[in-house]
DNA sequence: AATGAATGAGCTTTCATTCAT
DNA sequence: TATGAATGAAAGCTCATTCAT
């Protein structure tokens, strides 16, 4: 009988390289405990693998918690800037940029709600290059609404910026009442987010 | 010569009661340097008092943490309660409440920004009351928006309770973006975000 | 039967207070084990305490091997003081203060041990309040030489400042050699090296 | 095109050969920062190898030690030997002895640094072995003293062991006080440190 | 000769809580 | 009503060492 080969993709859970697979149970953790009910044992010990390992590949736990942050945000601002570069009007743009932004939240809800639970409890240092990070999509985003505004399709009433952290508190809270085994799907709450946002902004 | 009396009002900073007083400088430090952040030890410090004092008055750090919660949302649970039951158009009345959960969450913004960061780190038991009393809060404002639906003033094609967790995200980040030293008032973001939520719900 | 009195002086090694006995056996186990091969968890096992209650009474490792230091350091100096304002000769005086220099170092020889091996390990803010101190000590000295100096009873070629250098590294480095059950007492050894010193120091 | 030579002298840093770098820069980190803060990793980055090239030439830390030890005790011992063999009275021969401990202890005062503050954290097999090095020096320098006192040059009333533990410990000492870049060669504090001594031991 | 991922035991420190007074 | 010494469990992190390659 042959003995188990060592690379072996069965049920131990050694699947993913131990570097993923600690910032996969990592984000998960972090989810259901929270960061600070989430000990560096819980996460090795998810993991598979021991202490020594995870200081291997990340600096420190706080480090561990920058990456789930990093990861999402800059799949997002890459979205945005895609959309923001691309055809239509600023109305379409907009809709499209509310709609992606709501809909890749929902597809990658733990790290919202690590997110957003958490980035308080990171170093000042960590917390700077986040909020820059936060900031740049704001700023884009803002740009969007302002252009909307200068076409004369949106109200001009009420501030971009305002307008901007309105909508984003929309999405920022998605992990406080979402549940993915409810009646929507992330796209449908995706379109029906941007209806009230248009709806909102839009000149009568 | 007279001993200098106990409850002395004088500039030891002990005027209020300690009771109170513990309540009052834990809301600021958990709002500071959150829940985990902040140790007993921080908590008694800045109250003048010792620990044996606070665990006279609260049964556990966990009971500070829900005392803090429970004040402004029963406060905010009979604002509600009192419009709601009020005089004018569901519209009308939206308004009211849509405004009033802004401002009065400014104004206790410290408050607000404990709450929505920490009440995951209650234990279950106190975990399900807040959530029972924030369930309550949500229905009668969503019982707002119903209204105005069956009275043909607000689209019927978003169900109330999206639009309630589309507004109440926004009430609930507000701590995460406002500043009370920045150009707006708590009375003129109200107004802002009501004409947000009412623009978006508007029949054409 | 009686049950044993929790204030007993019994040989469970607790009678003296528990913030005296912590300092008393680090500093014994700094001195057989070292700073660093000395853990937290040595020192409170040997006091009957846990350590909690090490951290009640100092705020670090490094705390309590500072109060090593910080004791007999100022012991000496006082005795210094006493000694340098004295009546008698510069000579008389230094005799006096090189014999109570060695002596006071051998009835410490402990806290001399741990002293001059694990005082580079303190924090930089620790040890420069260790090296001024230290500097004090050194200053003191020197002028004693240089009174000798300048009445012509010592030797002017040779800079007091390399002299105090000189003698006080004999004293720093009696740990080394001197053993207590060896054949020469404390006082014996003082006046021997104060002989050397003054030899060396005498103009023919 | 040829390839780049491992053993090249380039830029890399990677001049003298590995094992040699390893001690050499260990040396200077463990009196930089002490043997216990001085980590396996910090002298494999310091001299630009991995661990697994440290392991493969020295068992261990602790050998690494050792082996600073060893190199300059053994310079020392040779340099006795020579003396103590050499031509002259007992007088110019300490005198020589004694400036050149003094002179090569400065010219690696790294090592000396390192040596007296670390030998303690050795294994005890190790330690055995460099106090019975230490142990031939001393010795062979107290032979030196005695030879003066049987002559009739040194004092009679002081035991050469004292004397030897006397000017060995200001030797010990040199790295707590010294400076490369201070006012006095290595040569000159070795011709100084020798007159005191030899002034302390001669007869009147 | 050299790599670097991984181990596992150990470290200092923090902290909510208790309890005799 | 309030103190503060003391507990005990758990935390994040370090590090010398091993070993398959």
């Amino acid at each position: 009988m042959a003995l188990r080969s060592r690379e072996s993709t069965g049920r131990t859970g050694n699947r993913t390289p131990v570097k993923e697979r600690l910032l996969h149970v990592a984000t998960r953790l972090f989810a259901r405990h929270g960061f600070e009910g989430t000990s560096v044992q819980d996460i090795v010990d998810a993991a598979g693998v021991t202490k020594g390992a995870m200081y291997h590949y990340y600096g420190s736990k706080d480090d561990l918690l920058y990456e789930v942050y990093h990861q999402v945000l800059s799949m997002q601002l890459s979205h945005l800037d895609e959309i923001a570069a691309g055809p239509g009007t600023a109305e379409q743009r907009l809709r499209e940029a509310a709609a992606d932004v709501v809909r890749t939240s929902l597809d990658n809800l733990d790290d919202m709600i690590v997110f957003f639970r958490s980035l308080h409890m990171l170093p000042d240092d960590k917390q700077v290059q986040v909020r820059a990070e936060r900031r740049r999509y704001h700023d884009k985003f803002k740009a969007l609404v302002e252009e909307g505004v200068a076409a004369g399709t949106f109200r001009a009433d009420i501030s971009a910026d305002i307008v901007v952290h309105y909508f984003l508190s929309v999405v920022n809270q998605l992990g406080s009442w979402y549940r993915p085994d409810g009646p929507l799907s992330p796209a449908e709450v995706g379109d029906l987010f941007t209806e009230l946002l248009i709806g909102g902004l839009a000149t009568r």
